[in-house]
RNA sequence: GGGCAGAUUCCCGAGUGGCCAAAGGGGACAGACUGUAAAUCUGCUGCAAAUUGCUUCGGUGGUUCGAAUCCACCUCUGCCCA
């Protein structure tokens, strides 16, 4: 199987320029391509996981990617998508985001012996003369063609700013500068992208008369047409510090039984026959496949060790119902009881499985909080230091969300 | 530059002097049912020393016994005209 038909069979391309051309050139690993990654946080998230899973498959296939982190373009904020105006953020955390995304970057793609790049686009935008710009590039782009572009249509009625309305523009000229500097042929992206990318094809074509090509990868989105890797408390992050290894496990754990299959195909490397045999899973069967879709990928973004460990905890907590070495921690040192015994609701908020006292009261009150396997109805109760033994003390709130209290 | 409309809690959105910690919906959280799923039903959703107290309705001042609500100025947003 070509790797085209693979992408295609994983359900992964959205819309493409020129299906024939782009088959030829990554299937025989004749492609450079780019992908653009906003450094709009300090830790790339699942979004950019799927890209950064494309890039990993290309690059098996000959294909030499180039990551593109858009420092320049971050100044801009990209209006796709959004229904608001972004938050202009300033240079210093700009530029240390873009340090972290480097970081978790290395980890997947190999950059060594040229065989990837990574650039930054500020090293290109942020000298540009105004003047310049317009004559140069400005003179290309038609506003009435691009207003008629679907990610600004949606915000004619909210309201778009000249600033954010030249983000297209911005990202047409990368396209257009990786072509000269690095003969970057293609660009791939989110399927939000395809306009901006389009205006980038648009930009070579008529500047040099060439072609290049783009391809855009379909968004994740659950069955209720709501992006994936978002939770209450925000994004599932790469970064350990911010995600731990066993919250992102059990994001996977819980996805919905309508999902798994779609995420074990275009997010996992597992084969796809391998993957075809579980169409007809459900129940039970389907529950283990759900099992599969964490450990994998826990796997790929924290590391088989890690994987094991958030497996291990999970399985303790919600088959055996036992305590692990392996499942979330929170320590409370001497201080703690400084003020006599800690109560129940300040250890839930201390651990942070409770907001506020208020928030931890309303979850006592209705019966949601379970300490060492007993359920807690009294708000007023409280832990002295013999109630934490060496293995520690569980605290759960609800049916997920587990914490074991050790003392330091 | 001129005219008009608007800013309310996580989001949408009601409230136009006291009965307002603020309707309704969504989301989130908890309970029941389950498979760590979905659907459904119930509860709950500012903070705290909790039949009470405190802080919130874009900002700052003012009127009033009392302001999300009235007045002045300011900031921001949308629409129309230039």
């Amino acid at each position: 199987m070509t790797l085209y038909d693979e992408l295609v069979a994983r359900g992964l391309i959205a819309q493409v320029t020129d299906e024939d051309e782009i088959k030829e050139l990554i299937n025989h690993g004749k492609a450079t391509f780019y992908i653009g990654f906003d450094p709009t946080a300090d830790s790339l998230h699942v979004g950019h996981f799927m890209a950064l899973c494309l890039m990993k498959r290309l690059q098996m296939a000959g294909n030499r990617p180039i990551a593109l982190i858009g420092g320049g373009t971050a100044m801009i904020g990209d209006p796709s998508g959004r229904t608001d105006m972004r938050q202009m953020m300033t240079p210093e955390t700009i530029q240390h985001n873009c340090d972290c995304f480097k970081k978790q970057m290395s980890r997947f793609i190999d950059f060594s012996d040229n065989q990837a790049l990574m650039v930054n686009n500020a090293d290109w935008l942020m000298d540009l003369n105004y003047i310049d710009v317009l004559r140069e590039v400005g003179s290309h782009f038609s506003v009435n063609r691009m207003l008629t572009a679907e990610c600004y249509k949606q915000r004619m009625e909210k309201g778009l700013s000249f600033l954010e309305f030249n983000y297209m523009i911005m990202q047409s000229y990368d396209f257009y500068c990786l072509f000269q500097k690095y003969g970057c042929n293609m660009q791939f992206g989110g399927d939000d992208q395809w306009s901006n990318m389009l205006g980038g094809t648009e930009l070579i074509r008529r500047k040099l008369g060439k072609d290049a090509y783009a391809m855009t990868i379909n968004l994740l989105l659950n069955s209720e047409g709501k992006k994936m890797g978002k939770t209450q408390s925000g994004a599932v992050w790469l970064d350990p510090a911010k995600t731990s290894p066993f919250d992102f496990f059990q994001y996977w754990r819980n996805v919905a039984d309508s999902d798994v299959l779609k995420c074990i195909r275009m997010l996992t490397f597992l084969p796809l026959e391998e993957i075809n045999a579980m169409a007809d899973w459900e129940g039970a069967q389907l529950n283990r496949a759900k099992e599969i879709l964490a450990y994998e990928l826990t796997k790929l973004v924290h590391g088989e060790t890690e994987a094991e460990k958030a497996k291990e905890a999970s399985h303790a907590l919600f088959a055996g119902g036992g305590i692990s070495a392996n499942m979330p921690t929170a320590e409370l040192c001497a201080a703690d009881f400084s003020d006599g015994d800690p109560d129940i609701l300040g250890l839930l908020v201390k651990t942070g499985l409770a907001q506020s006292r208020s928030d931890a009261r309303r979850a006592v009150e209705q019966g949601g909080v379970v300490v060492a396997d007993e359920k807690v109805s009294d708000i007023k109760a409280t832990y002295g230091k013999d109630c934490f033994d060496k293995d520690g003390l569980v605290l759960r709130r609800g049916k997920k969300k587990f914490v074991k209290v050790i003392i330091k």
